[in-house]
RNA sequence: GGCCCUGUGGCGCAACUGGAUAGCGCAUCUCACUACGAAUGAGAAGGUUACAGGUUCGAAUCCUGUCAGGGUCACCA
């Protein structure tokens, strides 16, 4: 039983016995380590309510609590803070409660509600960087918070596999290639495509640059270079379904394919469903054209389609050229209603995309709330602030990027030389030092980046290697192997609960229990602590935040720190206490195992 | 210029969504390994929450204005 529903009511009973009011809502919160008590009724809210001194109806409703809730031992008023000291049984109880539920804090109802969440969503023509890894990490972790969370989710991922910026680098590989592959040159799929793009890049602006020594206007050169006009003639044979051309967009696309599954292999992000452009962005023209009927979308005298936000404090936006054609907006348009089509249990979606696309997403939702979809009404923009270089943004084209499986790389390497420096692992083999090293790397770079707000842009300074110390990932992970290793020792029965000593508990002790003379306060505030785990995981579902995982974590390993410091574990003499400590200990290990599986993080059993 | 986001000790982040004396980590200075793992713990120092008004019992949080940084305003995606 949640002590917080228990409170709630019993302070409504309160105020009613005694000033005969109801109480539409009670304020509670956690005591103030600085204050004595564990849960504190604010009572200024109240004063609406009742008439009189916050003090004094903090004590009236103080000496109720003591004397009517047994969970209640004693109360202390502070200004208008009512601040109750909740007994030790209580908190016991509630351990015993949760001791053996290995999904303790997640919700598996499996509800009939489905969530779509797509993340990643690359272009095929270069390899995956720093900021990829931040949208894949959030979308990853939010579809595993939400699913915690007690709903049905589909990972998917729109691969933008056509366009222009495709046939830039297919044109480039075709004039400065020579027939290179992965295979000719042992590259990575994705490099080898993304080092074409660069290379379309070069060319184009010597091309223009050249045209503009001899006179052109810049804006007419860059519209006339050769190498774009090709590459926009490209594109035109792909999408009139050139043989030729498709062979070779298959051939390089498949490349890309291959380098980005060993990256997401790597980085430990996975996918139910995938959608390609190629497939989709013919999509919405139909739905265009029904919403013209509508009236939700009027159409110029030039053929091209709009629609009117004005009244909703938005401009008016194209939905389709005068010549017929999609643009993007339609194409997002068209899709969303195709994956409601292939997953009907569909009722909203997830959409992690950067924040420099927070107008399109708000146009676009707004669309389709318009044309009167119910699931329109619960769709999210998990918009997500830039990864930024101490010297700017990243562009791929001028290659001022951190790649994705480089810092992969760096970071493993990083885990390995300290792991050496502290040598407690002589007796691994390479391959389970490898494996160790990377999970460690990999703990780090993910804490890094999930532990931020979404909404804040990160600075990343590649310089500075990410802190393996202090609130970090591996800071985490130490813990858990810590008490792995406690775990390990414990050689003794520890299944049975414990209980408080009658002496201690008015309720006296059932029957085959062991009991102890009460908590000590390390002990207690560890089991607040894990207390507060499934509304964490609640709230960081509403709030579509891994950030709000994060921090819960690190409080609890924070705590747990402090306790593992101060207190003996297995060597406290008092055996009940000992098996009690154990099994706190283990139940700590399990929520931090939980906690940072929710943020795609894994925990070793030795570090 | 219009609209959107952000601004918290030197740096990086929190603050249970309006509650108590604004917490934590780096970095700096002290302590603690013949303790269950020191990738740790205990402590010190460091703040007018960008600025100015306002709302109320109470503001980092809400409102208005100003400043700074970023984004966005294409028949591009």
């Amino acid at each position: 039983m949640n002590i917080k529903n228990v409170l709630e009511a019993k302070v409504k009973e309160a105020i009613f016995s005694i000033f005969s009011v109801d109480l539409p809502a009670v304020e509670l919160q956690p005591t103030r380590k600085d204050f004595e008590g564990d849960v504190t009724v604010v009572v200024f809210p109240m004063l609406r309510f009742v008439k009189g001194n916050p003090v004094q109806i903090g004590e009236h409703i103080g000496a109720y609590l003591k004397e009517q809730v047994d969970e209640v031992s004693d109360f202390n008023v502070v200004k208008g803070f009512l601040n109750l000291v909740i007994n030790d049984g209580f908190y016991l109880d509630f351990f015993n409660e949760i001791k053996d539920d290995a999904a303790y804090g997640f919700v598996n109802e499996g509800g009939t509600d489905a969530m779509m969440v797509e993340y990643s969503s690359p272009n095929t023509n270069k390899p995956l960087h720093l900021g990829h890894i931040r949208n894949n990490l959030l979308g990853y972790s939010v579809a595993e918070i939400l699913k915690a969370a007690g709903k049905k989710v589909y990972k998917t991922q729109i691969i933008n596999d056509r366009g222009i910026h495709i046939c830039k680098s297919m044109l480039a590989w075709q004039r400065f290639g020579n027939g290179e592959t992965p295979e000719s040159t042992g590259l990575k799929g994705d490099k080898l495509v993304g080092n074409y793009y660069v290379a379309f890049d070069r060319a184009y602006k010597a091309e223009v640059a050249k045209m503009v020594a001899d006179g052109t206007e810049k804006k007419e050169a860059e519209k006339q270079a050769p190498i774009i006009v090709e590459a926009q003639e490209m594109l035109r044979k792909w999408e009139a379904n050139d043989t030729e051309v498709v062979a070779l967009w298959k051939r390089m696309n498949q490349w890309v394919y291959d380098g980005f599954e060993v990256t997401y292999k790597n980085l430990g992000v996975d996918f139910d469903k995938l959608y390609y452009e190629s497939d989709t962005y013919l999509l919405g023209k139909d739905v265009v054209a029904d919403g013209i009927k509508k009236g939700i979308f009027y159409k110029k005298d030039d053929g091209s389609v709009w629609i009117d936000l004005t009244d909703e404090g938005l401009d008016e936006k194209i939905v389709l050229r005068s010549d017929g054609t999609a643009v993007y907006m339609t194409q997002d348009i068209g899709t969303s209603i195709q994956r409601v089509n292939d997953h009907p249990d569909i009722n909203g979606m997830v959409y992690t995309v950067g924040n420099e696309q927070d107008y399109h997403f708000k146009v676009l939702f707004l669309i389709l709330k318009k044309l009167g979809f119910s699931w329109a009404e619960h769709l999210h923009h998990l918009s997500y602030g830039m990864v930024d270089l101490p010297s700017g943004k990243m562009k791929s084209r001028e290659g001022t990027v951190v790649d994705a499986d480089d810092l992969i790389n760096d970071m493993t390497q990083t885990a390995a030389a300290l792991s050496e420096e502290l040598g407690k692992l002589e007796d691994y083999s390479p391959a389970e030092k490898a494996e160790l090293n990377k999970m460690v790397g990999l703990g780090a770079l993910k804490y890094y980046i999930l532990k931020v707000d979404p909404k804040k842009r990160i600075l990343f300074d590649p310089e500075e290697s990410v802190d393996f110390q202090g609130n970090t990932g591996p800071f985490v992970q130490y813990t858990y192997a810590r008490i792995q290793s406690i775990l390990r020792k414990a050689d003794f029965d520890t299944s049975v609960n414990i209980t408080l000593s009658a002496a201690a508990h008015s309720a006296g002790k059932a029957e085959g229990e062991s009991t102890v003379e009460g908590l000590h306060a390390k002990e207690k505030e560890l089991i607040k602590q894990l207390q507060f785990f499934p509304e964490t995981v609640q709230l960081a579902a509403e709030n579509y935040s891994p950030a709000v995982v994060a921090n819960y974590v690190y409080d609890l390993v924070k705590e747990f720190n402090s306790f593992y410091q101060n207190l003996s574990i297995l060597g406290e003499v008092d055996e009940q206490r000992k098996v009690f400590r154990v099994q706190l200990s283990q139940k700590v290990g399990e929520v931090i195992k939980s906690g940072f599986a929710l943020l795609g993080i894994a925990v070793p059993d030795r570090m």
